[in-house]
DNA sequence: CGTGTGACCGGCG
DNA sequence: ACGCCGGCCACAC
Protein backbone atom coordinates (compact mmCIF):
# COMPACT_ATOMS: atom_id res chain seq x y z
CA UNK A 1 0.00 0.00 0.00
CA UNK A 2 1.49 3.36 -1.00
CA UNK A 3 1.92 5.32 1.84
CA UNK A 4 -0.13 8.39 2.14
CA UNK A 5 0.34 11.70 1.87
CA UNK A 6 1.79 13.80 5.25
CA UNK A 7 1.25 16.90 5.31
CA UNK A 8 -1.54 18.75 4.13
CA UNK A 9 -0.60 22.00 1.34
CA UNK A 10 0.87 24.57 3.39
CA UNK A 11 -1.36 27.71 3.37
CA UNK A 12 0.68 30.09 1.24
CA UNK A 13 -0.77 33.39 3.18
CA UNK A 14 -0.89 32.38 6.70
CA UNK A 15 1.69 29.91 6.57
CA UNK A 16 -0.12 27.24 8.54
CA UNK A 17 0.88 23.75 7.89
CA UNK A 18 -1.86 21.12 9.16
CA UNK A 19 -0.99 17.63 10.07
CA UNK A 20 -3.13 14.74 8.83
CA UNK A 21 -4.44 13.20 11.59
CA UNK A 22 -6.14 9.83 10.41
CA UNK A 23 -3.86 8.25 8.77
CA UNK A 24 -2.52 5.57 11.05
CA UNK A 25 0.64 4.03 8.76
CA UNK A 26 1.71 8.11 8.86
CA UNK A 27 5.47 8.51 9.71
CA UNK A 28 4.41 11.81 10.77
CA UNK A 29 1.84 10.75 12.80
CA UNK A 30 3.38 7.99 14.72
CA UNK A 31 6.33 10.81 14.99
CA UNK A 32 4.02 13.80 16.65
CA UNK A 33 2.44 11.00 18.73
CA UNK A 34 6.15 9.89 20.57
CA UNK A 35 7.28 13.49 21.08
CA UNK A 36 3.59 13.95 22.58
CA UNK A 37 4.70 11.65 25.18
CA UNK A 38 7.79 12.52 26.48
CA UNK A 39 7.90 13.42 30.14
CA UNK A 40 8.85 16.59 31.33
CA UNK A 41 12.61 17.30 32.78
CA UNK A 42 13.75 14.42 29.67
CA UNK A 43 15.14 14.32 26.13
CA UNK A 44 15.30 11.95 23.37
CA UNK A 45 16.83 11.90 20.14
CA UNK A 46 15.61 12.03 16.50
CA UNK A 47 16.92 8.76 15.97
CA UNK A 48 15.78 6.78 18.90
CA UNK A 49 12.27 8.24 17.48
CA UNK A 50 13.26 7.53 13.83
CA UNK A 51 14.06 4.04 14.91
CA UNK A 52 10.68 3.56 17.06
CA UNK A 53 8.75 4.46 14.07
CA UNK A 54 10.11 1.87 12.06
CA UNK A 55 12.23 3.96 9.94
CA UNK A 56 15.87 3.91 12.15
CA UNK A 57 17.93 5.42 9.22
CA UNK A 58 15.48 8.29 8.65
CA UNK A 59 16.55 10.29 11.69
CA UNK A 60 16.61 13.60 9.16
CA UNK A 61 12.82 13.18 8.99
CA UNK A 62 12.05 13.71 12.26
CA UNK A 63 14.10 16.88 12.35
CA UNK A 64 11.79 17.46 8.99
CA UNK A 65 8.94 16.91 10.93
CA UNK A 66 9.43 19.37 14.11
CA UNK A 67 9.84 22.06 11.42
CA UNK A 68 6.39 21.13 11.04
CA UNK A 69 5.62 20.36 14.25
CA UNK A 70 5.93 24.07 15.85
CA UNK A 71 2.93 25.39 13.77
CA UNK A 72 1.32 21.85 14.52
CA UNK A 73 -1.83 21.53 16.97
CA UNK A 74 -1.96 20.42 19.53
CA UNK A 75 1.54 22.08 20.03
CA UNK A 76 4.38 19.17 20.45
CA UNK A 77 7.20 19.60 22.57
CA UNK A 78 9.70 19.40 20.00
CA UNK A 79 12.45 20.78 22.17
CA UNK A 80 12.75 17.76 24.09
CA UNK A 81 14.32 16.01 21.19
CA UNK A 82 17.67 16.69 20.50
CA UNK A 83 20.28 15.19 18.16
CA UNK A 84 22.21 11.63 19.59
CA UNK A 85 25.13 13.90 21.13
CA UNK A 86 22.89 15.99 23.29
CA UNK A 87 22.93 18.78 21.40
CA UNK A 88 20.57 21.59 20.70
CA UNK A 89 20.81 21.77 16.95
CA UNK A 90 16.93 22.28 16.26
CA UNK A 91 17.63 25.49 18.64
CA UNK A 92 17.63 27.92 15.33
CA UNK A 93 14.28 27.01 14.09
CA UNK A 94 12.42 28.25 17.70
CA UNK A 95 11.65 32.06 17.77
CA UNK A 96 14.66 32.88 19.33
CA UNK A 97 18.27 31.50 19.31
CA UNK A 98 17.91 30.52 23.50
CA UNK A 99 13.86 29.77 23.32
CA UNK A 100 14.69 26.02 22.73
CA UNK A 101 17.16 26.01 25.77
CA UNK A 102 15.01 28.48 28.10
CA UNK A 103 11.88 25.50 27.23
CA UNK A 104 14.45 23.21 28.74
CA UNK A 105 15.28 24.81 31.76
CA UNK A 106 12.18 25.43 32.60
CA UNK A 107 11.29 21.99 32.67
CA UNK A 108 14.35 21.07 34.98
CA UNK A 109 16.67 20.62 32.49
CA UNK A 110 19.96 21.63 32.43
CA UNK A 111 21.34 23.38 29.66
CA UNK A 112 25.30 24.41 29.14
CA UNK A 113 26.72 25.91 25.38
CA UNK A 114 23.75 24.38 23.75
CA UNK A 115 24.26 20.94 25.59
CA UNK A 116 22.15 18.87 27.15
CA UNK A 117 24.07 18.46 30.75
CA UNK A 118 23.60 14.63 31.95
CA UNK A 119 22.34 13.84 28.76
CA UNK A 120 22.79 9.63 29.19
CA UNK A 121 20.94 10.00 32.35
CA UNK A 122 17.71 12.03 31.53
CA UNK A 123 17.63 10.21 28.02
CA UNK A 124 14.24 8.96 27.64
CA UNK A 125 14.05 5.77 24.89
CA UNK A 126 10.75 5.09 23.44
CA UNK A 127 11.83 2.09 22.37
CA UNK A 128 12.29 0.93 25.77
CA UNK A 129 10.10 3.24 28.07
CA UNK A 130 7.71 3.06 25.03
CA UNK A 131 6.08 -0.02 25.01
C1' DC B 1 9.41 13.64 -14.11
C1' DG B 2 14.56 14.60 -11.96
C1' DT B 3 17.18 17.00 -8.59
C1' DG B 4 18.39 19.17 -4.34
C1' DT B 5 17.90 19.64 0.45
C1' DG B 6 17.18 18.66 5.43
C1' DA B 7 16.53 20.30 13.48
C1' DC B 8 20.30 13.00 11.55
C1' DC B 9 23.20 8.70 12.10
C1' DG B 10 26.60 5.19 11.59
C1' DG B 11 30.52 3.65 9.31
C1' DC B 12 34.94 4.16 7.20
C1' DG B 13 39.46 6.21 6.04
C1' DA C 1 39.83 12.44 16.87
C1' DC C 2 38.39 14.26 12.97
C1' DG C 3 35.83 14.75 8.26
C1' DC C 4 33.30 12.71 4.52
C1' DC C 5 29.81 9.94 2.43
C1' DG C 6 25.72 7.22 1.70
C1' DG C 7 21.24 6.10 3.22
C1' DC C 8 16.57 7.11 4.53
C1' DC C 9 11.78 9.75 3.22
C1' DA C 10 9.13 13.63 1.94
C1' DC C 11 8.80 17.95 -0.16
C1' DA C 12 9.72 22.05 -3.13
C1' DC C 13 10.92 23.59 -7.53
Amino acid sequence: MKRQKIIQTRNKRTGFIKPVRNASDSFFVIVYDIVRRIPKGRVTSYGAIAEFAGAKLSARMVGWAMNAAHVAIPSIPAHRVVNRNGLLTGRHHFGTPTLMADLLRSEGVKVKDDQVVDFKKIFWDPTKELV
